[in-house]
DNA sequence: TGTCTATTTGGCGTATATACCAAACTGTTC
DNA sequence: GAACAGTTTGGTATATACGCCAAATAGACA
């Protein structure tokens, strides 16, 4: 494994990082309905507003959410909605380990 | 959000965990190849044999590999092909953010 | 049975992630 | 510019993840 290759897949980790989180999770699919504010989205998860917001910068960073402002309050936005796809294939992981009982 | 989304989204970021790490990337690149032994996969990675054979656990837990005994060693198998394509959006998205300063 | 090879598990130290509260910050509106 | 609403950041405590070494385990083979 040569040094480029594994500098290629840290950053893939540090994205898949990013969504390794029950309440990011919930983040990206009410965005997928839509761009939200933070309140809004705090709501949706259920945890205090300054923990949603440390979930937002850690899925901004990655690149999968982007923010700007309006008014006062801060409007997030799903950025690549590939993220959707993405998933599927999660689900098929799931579903796959679920009819067999070889784990 | 309901108690039983919830409870999918916990199982999919279980997943997601699974896979958000260099070393377990490295692995499931390996096993896209062909199954692999513990041995031929700790050289792949460049750890300790028991820090890998501890990543292995992770991503059987998840029902991404599935492992069976030849001889005197364990050969690991990629359970769920439709990780490449999942790995595409995951590319996506680091592409995506690479192109725009607006991170 | 005893030994060898391959793999997993126990123990432990260190690093990273997550959560909350409180305080700071930013733009709005009067 | 003072008060307000929305959001982020500092501080801190707790939990989880990761890595290595050493010891335990499992099957192969004499």
């Amino acid at each position: 494994m040569d040094d480029g290759r594994r500098m290629e897949l840290d950053r893939r980790a540090e994205v898949i990082s990013a969504l390794a989180h029950t309440s990011r999770l919930i983040i990206v699919e009410e965005l997928e309905a839509g761009d939200r504010s933070v309140g809004e989205l705090t709501e949706a998860v259920g945890s205090d507003m300054s923990t949603v917001s440390r979930h937002l910068s850690v899925l901004r960073s990655a690149g999968i959410v982007s923010s700007n402002r309006d008014g006062n309050r801060i409007i997030y936005h799903l950025q690549t909605p590939c993220i959707t796809s993405f998933f599927g294939c999660v689900q098929r992981v799931i579903d796959e380990s679920e009819s067999c009982s070889c784990v």
